[in-house]
DNA sequence: ACTAACGGGACAGCCCGTTAGT
DNA sequence: ACTAACGGGCTGTCCCGTTAGT
């Protein structure tokens, strides 16, 4: 079952160029971009299996056959928006890496701002939730979690370099506590409360996993540094 | 759309209770059982949305009508294997609480003991799956997490009564980020390693929330008590 | 498709005598009965292929095992309503036929009998919606309807004989006519009125089609024989 | 469970409609008419809940899918041609109104057009039996008989001014009588000789009910007016 | 670039009838 | 004489994807 994430792409690889090529065609990128975020709400509201087509297409203000023309099937479409997701991730998360602040503190900072977009974006909800649907996607979406963690892992030995962390820490193994805990805090905050406290719930878990620690060692060593 | 977890139920209601109404053929209740762990391990595997009712009855050895007749719906189903998955929980977590150890290790060992059920137990795999899909089942499933949350804290709170937990420490708010990372743990390891490393990443993040800060504690006190 | 009305007919034909015979089916013959009833009742509100016969069970106060010993098929139980709605008919007609009056009148008299028997008695709206269903049925249901018009038109015919109708009328005619109307009028008075003025549907069909047409001959003929 | 007749009716409410929303291709409009001609006789033949989709489809010549595309449910199918019945009902009694005629001769022309329609027209025979299956459509299909019985009083009651009716008629309950029996009669003609007779016993029926008395009158009162 | 129309496959639930068990 | 348990078939409906028509 060959999906592309969608026609666009098809579309690149033949003809490189034809008269007026990508001047019409910009209506057609705002329609795929209105697709898109229907797709995402609707995926976010409801999950892969209880979204059809149609309904995408209703949210989008337009017909079944349109959203074809975009994208291929409706799996393609799930794809698109979980790559969408992790675009705009990564862009979210820019700022807390090249602001000038310790390791540890950019660690959280990362996963505060992951919170909040759990909270506020539909994009993002919806591509967390099409992470834990992938199984009913059916085509192979992008691994998740591992990079993320890996960054973070990254961020934490540093911080353990600069004594920031407990010597017995272990990076790696605090790294993937720390994605584990976000992970879990926002869906157990988006069955419980929709959502509405996981900037809090992962500030707890930012306590601590990071902070608690760093409490008692500073608490140890009052002479100072 | 009140859904009755299966026909039991429904029967026990409705006879003047003539002693003991035990007219259940001990045929049926295993045909029951039999049925119950092919839905479940169904349900695991697939996923609600993705399993059929014939597939159930083929892994169970019978026909559709049969599982008609134990089970209303496959909503019904659901909520049976759900409600199995709670009592084979508290089920499995009792020795830990009567267990004689202080109340820190207590928790380590109930939610050592639930990663455990995670990676061999189908019931429970199936259990935590439906959680997540409830939005799918559509009957009132009963609300996870809570439980289990409380009665962590109130564990935590006679640790931090007897010391064992550094003084800045809220139990409800450890306890809330137990359940998380541990369930977050849970899933990751499902995606990417198939379950085969719940119980070590279980082990990391309480190291990392229990007993990493202990350990500084310990540290800073060498005169015993 | 073979159906026999009901196991009693089989019964009676194979073991003759056997010890004490009917002594023990005593309790039997009173549970068919009650069967019979409730498929009457379920047939006359919801019609042969909405029934069910765990409605009817139920409606019985028993399983559909227990219906199905006495019944051989939900044919064979719409069979033996209609029977009994016939044998139920003929005996509700007698007294009129017995009763001392002119023969016009017994006619009036029989019809105004069927109307109430529609109004009132369950069997006999089982009856008459089973005819109407007969296709539903898939078995020969008794041929509805003409004995009764030639009944109807012997007596006509008596009545023509005696100068209590109209030369120009035909008894056969009339007969038909006069079913057809008071067929139709208890339809239409079930639709409109849930049978509530059948009676009085009929004594309109009644003084349109015998009393009208006399009148006017009495008025016609002043002087009496 | 409210059901629209069909998409079409639906769709007309959308729309701001733009002019006359003729989006509706003719090849459409022609497969619609098929399948209404083919649900009608499938209907007709053989009842509403013995014929299923598929049957209809299959009549038609095309998919279920189709059938579904122009008809949201079995439902709707079966109100559509309740309602085409009725279009076609009074487009085929206009002339009768419209001739030049005493209006007792109106009723009864009325009377044998609708029993001819009855015998030879399939959208006819097929709006006749949904109306007595009503109860197994679940929808509310329009009420009958009333409209029908209303607009012969009032003829009637024109007839009976202009001195063609005995005196002592009303002509309510007359037009009562003629539509219950008329009803009857195709009903009854239906069952036992497949409708091939439903204009003769329909003239019965008039004669009876309509001229039989005049015929009394006219001998009675030989000197003109 | 987009809409209306159509094809086809799958699945839940229902219900009839039988058999195993008293 | 009756109940609980089981088998199997059928159908309405949904929904994905394609083609005809602008």
């Amino acid at each position: 079952m060959k999906v592309d994430s969608d026609r666009q792409t098809r579309r690149d690889a033949s003809p490189a160029a034809k008269g007026v090529p990508q001047l019409k065609q910009e209506r057609a990128i705002r329609t795929r971009a209105v697709i898109l975020k229907a797709a995402a709400a609707a995926f976010a509201e409801r999950g892969f299996p209880n979204v059809t087509i149609v309904d995408i297409a209703d949210r989008a203000g337009m017909t079944k056959g349109a959203v074809y023309f975009h994208f291929g099937s409706k799996e393609a479409l799930a794809l698109a928006v979980a790559e969408e997701f992790y675009r705009y991730l990564t862009h979210t998360m820019r700022p807390a890496l090249e602001k000038d602040q310790d390791p540890v503190d950019k660690v959280a900072d990362l996963l505060r701002r992951a919170a909040a977009s759990f909270r506020d974006d539909p994009i993002t909800q919806a591509g967390a939730r099409l992470q834990i649907e992938r199984q009913y996607i059916g085509v192979d979406m992008p691994l998740p979690y591992v990079g993320f963690t890996d960054l973070i892992a990254s961020l934490l030995q540093q911080g353990l370099e600069q004594g920031l962390l407990p010597e017995g820490a272990t990076p790696e193994a605090l790294a993937r506590v720390l994605v584990s805990a976000v992970f879990g805090a926002q869906h157990i905050s988006w069955v419980l409360e929709d959502r509405s406290d996981v900037v809090e719930r992962t500030q707890e878990v930012l306590d601590a996993v990071l902070y608690l620690p760093r409490q008692q060692r500073a608490a140890r060593e009052p002479v100072g540094r």
